[in-house]
DNA sequence: TCTAATCGTAACTACATAAGTTACATGAAA
DNA sequence: TTTCATGTAACTTATGTAGTTACGATTAGA
């Protein structure tokens, strides 16, 4: 089963869009993330919709950051994707008639309700912000041991 | 992205085969769980091969148990179908040079680990003695209420 | 106004994997 | 020997992200 990486992919745009100085084009943003520049602009259009980037056309156009990096969290960007299923796993018959099944559900969407639960409640507390400092972080310590 | 019902499907199985009296064809299994025997077979081939459950060709033949209910686990079940994979969300690129994206991968990973670690404890805590247990309390639930 | 840059989007292909199906070989019981 | 049942190969279907091609729409700037 493909794994959906659009969340890592709007993660790592978004950082380097930070880090640049004016508009990245998806020309740009593609060759960072090793795609191609309509996957980037099928992907970023789904976060322009919630006012988390804007787009300009025409020369010197782009993608731009139109948020507070300490405002947009992890869930919200996982929202703004469509909210994709988190798990790859789940029941064969969601709403059945047999009680043996019934029972089966009722112990897997237990244990996954909570892990789900935990899952947003973590990208609830992540920001844009937090992933940027990281970076920093790593890109100090990687001069630091001249690398 | 289709999820995978195996998990659900063999405890499905399972729980049919506990209640029954003697082995069960691939054949009657498939009628309760509204799929074909062939998948059937392939998925519970799956179990056999770590000694969960036996099968038997000819007349006469089929599906056995073959543990003692209250020590096999949804983790080992898990295991027994070749621990598919959990989540339908991953990174873009596992292993990259990109420092943004090594910071990106450093917090989905920590999160997903977190909840996978959580998934597999309680699967670990779950036992088919468990389910067959609360498809007990159901039925005699429902024969109370006259249903 | 013309040109080039850039996004917007439709339409199609590629890919991965469980599930479903068909077909037939293998083996066991009566 | 017949019948029942599993074992398994091979193929199709379904689903959704990702990738690609093509082209229209918009905008800055000469």
């Amino acid at each position: 089963m493909k794994r959906d990486s659009r969340l890592s992919s709007v993660l790592h745009a978004l950082l380097h869009m930070h880090e640049a100085d004016g508009p990245m084009t998806s020309e740009t943003l593609a060759k960072c993330l090793g795609t191609n520049p309509v996957v980037v602009r099928r992907t970023m259009g789904l976060l322009r919709k919630t006012g988390i980037v804007t787009s300009d056309r025409g020369p010197a156009g782009g993608w731009r950051i139109a948020a507070d990096l300490r405002t947009v969290t992890l869930r919200q960007l996982h929202a703004a994707l469509g909210e994709p299923a988190f798990f790859a796993i789940g029941n064969r018959n969601e709403t059945p008639e047999c009680l043996v099944e019934q029972a089966v559900n009722a112990a897997l969407d237990d244990t996954f309700i909570k892990a789900e639960a935990l899952l947003l409640e973590r990208f609830s507390q992540i920001t844009l912000a937090d992933l940027a400092a990281d970076f920093s972080r790593r890109y100090a310590e990687r001069r630091r041991q001249g690398a």
